[in-house]
DNA sequence: GCGGGTGGTCGAAGCGCTTCGACAATGGTG
DNA sequence: CACCATTGTCGAAGCGCTTCGACCACCCGC
C-alpha cells in the first residue's frame, strides 16, 4: 500500500506534518547540525509516509552542488565495447555509492559541451573516456571551473588528474614472463595502425613498454600493428612469421584479433602453447573464453572507472588527490604460455 | 582571446551589462514574448561577452522542467552491445536535439531508483531500453508522475509508450522473402534459450512472426534457440540439418551466432547461397562484413532511438502521441540467399 | 482626436531548498 | 548560584531563474 501520491512533496510538507520548522528538516537530511533522535525519528517518519523526494534543482541551486558528475563517451569507438561499457558500468555504480547521478555526453558534444554542463552548474565535474594523446578537450578541462578526472592519459598530462592501467608496465611485463620461461624471440600485435596514427596512449605505452623490455632482457623482439578482420590477421601473422621466424612469443593486445590469433596459430603450424606461446592484453573474460585459455594482462575496467570515480569526489572534497593514478597490471598465467622448447 | 572568467555569471550580470531588466534577459532567451530587434542584439552581445550560460538548477527550479531526461540500460547485457552502443548514441543526440540532456541509470537501481530520479525532479521523462515481457519497472513507469517510452514490449503495453523493430513482422518477412524464392524448408536460428526463458519481447516476437508465416504459406518450418559461442553453434546447426535436411533457408536472429554459422555452412557441405539462403536479423554493419554480404532486415537503432526522444518530447509538450510505434522491416537484399535449386 | 489595441519592457513574487545567526533550554563549572 | 558552553531548534535570507501583471508608448481606425 504505497503511500498517496500528492503532486508534490515539499520540505515543507514534510516539516508541518512532522511539526518542525523546515530547517530542522533539511538538518536531518544532511546532518550538518546535530538533531535529537526524537525529532529525527519523527520527521523521518513523516518523509516516509509522504513519500518526500528533495527537488533536486532547488537542492542544486541552494547547497551550489548538482550531485551529478558527467561521463564524457570516448570519441571514436575504435575501443572494445565491453570494455567502454563495464567502465561506463563501473563509473555510474561508483557515482551513486557517492550519492551522485551521471549524466552522459557523447564525445561529438566537444569541447563546448563540456563549457556548456559545467558553467550552467548542471554538473559538478566531469571524468572523461578514452583521452587522446593530443585531444580537443584537454585544454578546456584545464580551465573548466569543476574538476574532472580523465580515464588514459594525453601527451602531457601536466595540471590533470589521470587514471589509467599502466600499460608501459603491462608491456613490459608480458616480455619479463616470456623471457622467463627461456623465449628470445617475441613479437607485439598491437591496434590497428590507425590508432597509433591517431594517438591513442594506450595503444603506444604498451608498445613503448614491450620495446624497452625487450631491450633490456636483450632478446629480439618487433612490434607490428594488426587490424582487427579475420584475413587481414592472417596476412599480418604470416608476414610475421615468414620474417621473424625465431618468434616464440606473441604478446596479443588487440580484444577483436586475438581470437582470430589463436585459430589462425595451428594452421600455420604452431601449436600454442607448444611452439608458441601467447599472452594477451584484454579483459579476464575474453582471455577465458579462448581455447586454450590465454595467459592474460587483464583490464580492469571496474577497478577504472570507481578508481576515476573516488578521484573526482576528492577533488570535489577537498585538497587535491595524487595526479596520476596507474594501476598496476596484473599477469595471470592459464594455458597459452609455456617453457621454450628446444 | 577568452572573455575573463568571473566566478559566476548570473543573468543580472547580463541584464545590467546590457542596460535592462533581468526579465527581459529571460524573455530574449526563451523567446516567449516579443523583444525588440535592437534590444535582443544587446542582449545577445552581453550574453556572448559575459560567457554567460543559465544556471541548470535554478532554471528548473523557476520552470519546472530540468530539460533532462533520464536513460535506463537493460536489465542484463544479453543485448548486442554495438546496438546498445547505437541506440544509447542515438537517444543522446536525439535528445540534444531537443535542447535535454541525458542522465543513465543501470538497470540494477531498479524500481526504486525510477522513482527517485522521477520524483526529485531531476528529469522530465524517462526511456527505459529493452523492456523484458514481464519487466519489474513496467508498473512503476505506470504510477510515475513524469511521461516515459519503452524500448520494446512488456507482455502488456496497456497506458504505455512503446516503440521498436515489428519483429513479428521482421521474422514474416524473411519466411515470405525464403519462400517467394523457392524455399520450401526454413529454420530459425535465435536468440539463446535464456533469452525466451527469460521472456524477451523481441526474441518472442521474431519467432511467433516466423512461424504464422511458415504456416501461412505452407512450407514446413522450425524455430530453434542458439546458443552464441562457436561450438554450440556447430552442435546446434549439424543437428538442424540432419533432423530437417529439407532446410535450404535459415533465418539467423542472433548477432553473436551470425559469423559462426556462415562459417560453418560450407564446411557441413551447404555452400551459401547455392545450397542455403541465410537471412539475417541484425544491424547492417554486421550483414555487410560477412563474405558472402548477407541479404537482412536491418535493426534501425538510430532510427529507434531518434523516436523514442521524439515520443517523449510529444508527451512532454502536450497530447499523447500513439501508445505504439512499430517500425516497418526493411529486407535489404545481398548475396546470402538464391532461388532454390533443385 | 480619442479609445483601444498591441508591442516592448519592467518589477516583483515566487520555485523548494540550504544555511546562517539567533535563541531557548540545558548541564557542567568555578 | 551565577556564568558560560553546548545542544537543539527556529526564522529568514538568499540561490538564479521564470513568469505574471502592470505599465507606457505608440499606431490605427473612425
Amino acid at each position: 500500500m504505497t503511500a498517496k501520491r500528492p503532486d508534490l512533496v515539499t520540505i515543507a510538507d514534510v516539516a508541518q506534518h512532522a511539526g518542525v520548522a523546515v530547517s530542522t528538516v533539511s538538518y536531518v537530511l544532511s546532518a550538518k547540525r546535530a538533531i535529537s533522535a526524537a525529532t529525527r525519528e519523527r520527521v523521518l517518519a513523516s518523509i516516509a509516509t509522504l513519500g518526500f523526494q528533495p527537488n533536486a534543482g532547488a537542492r542544486a541551486l541552494a547547497s551550489r552542488r548538482a550531485n551529478v558528475i558527467a561521463l564524457v563517451l570516448p570519441l571514436r569507438t575504435g575501443m572494445h565495447l565491453p570494455i567502454l561499457m563495464q567502465l561506463m558500468t563501473a563509473v555510474v555504480t561508483g557515482a551513486r555509492g557517492h550519492d551522485h547521478d551521471v549524466l552522459i555526453m557523447t564525445a561529438d558534444e566537444g569541447p563546448d559541451g563540456l563549457r556548456r554542463v559545467a558553467d550552467s552548474s548542471m554538473v559538478d565535474g566531469v571524468v572523461v573516456m578514452d583521452v587522446e594523446l593530443s585531444d580537443p578537450r584537454v585544454p578546456v578541462l584545464r580551465e573548466l571551473r569543476r574538476p574532472s578526472v580523465l580515464i588514459g592519459f594525453p601527451a602531457d598530462p601536466s595540471g590533470l588528474t589521470c587514471v589509467d592501467l599502466d600499460f608501459h608496465r603491462a608491456g613490459a611485463r608480458c616480455v619479463e614472463e616470456l623471457v622467463a620461461l627461456g623465449h628470445r624471440g617475441v613479437a607485439l600485435l598491437g591496434a590497428p595502425a590507425v590508432v597509433y596514427t591517431r594517438g591513442t596512449g594506450f595503444a603506444h605505452r604498451t608498445r613503448t613498454g614491450f620495446l624497452a623490455a625487450v631491450e633490456k632482457a636483450e632478446v629480439s623482439g618487433v612490434a607490428w600493428p594488426c587490424e582487427e578482420d579475420q584475413v587481414s590477421v592472417a596476412t599480418t601473422l604470416r608476414d610475421l612469421l615468414r620474417r621473424h621466424p625465431n618468434t616464440t612469443g606473441i604478446v596479443v593486445h588487440n580484444e577483436a584479433a586475438v581470437d582470430h590469433v589463436m585459430r589462425l596459430l595451428p594452421s600455420l603450424g604452431r601449436r600454442v602453447p607448444r611452439d608458441m606461446s601467447v599472452i594477451a592484453i584484454c579483459p579476464d573474460q575474453v582471455a577465458e573464453r579462448t581455447r586454450p585459455a590465454l595467459s592474460s594482462v587483464s583490464i580492469p575496467a571496474d577497478e577504472i572507472g570507481k578508481q576515476a570515480v573516488a578521484l573526482l569526489m576528492a577533488k570535489l572534497a577537498g585538497p587535491p588527490p595524487p595526479a596520476a593514478t596507474l594501476l598496476t597490471p596484473v599477469l595471470t598465467v592459464r594455458s597459452s604460455t609455456d617453457r621454450r622448447q628446444r
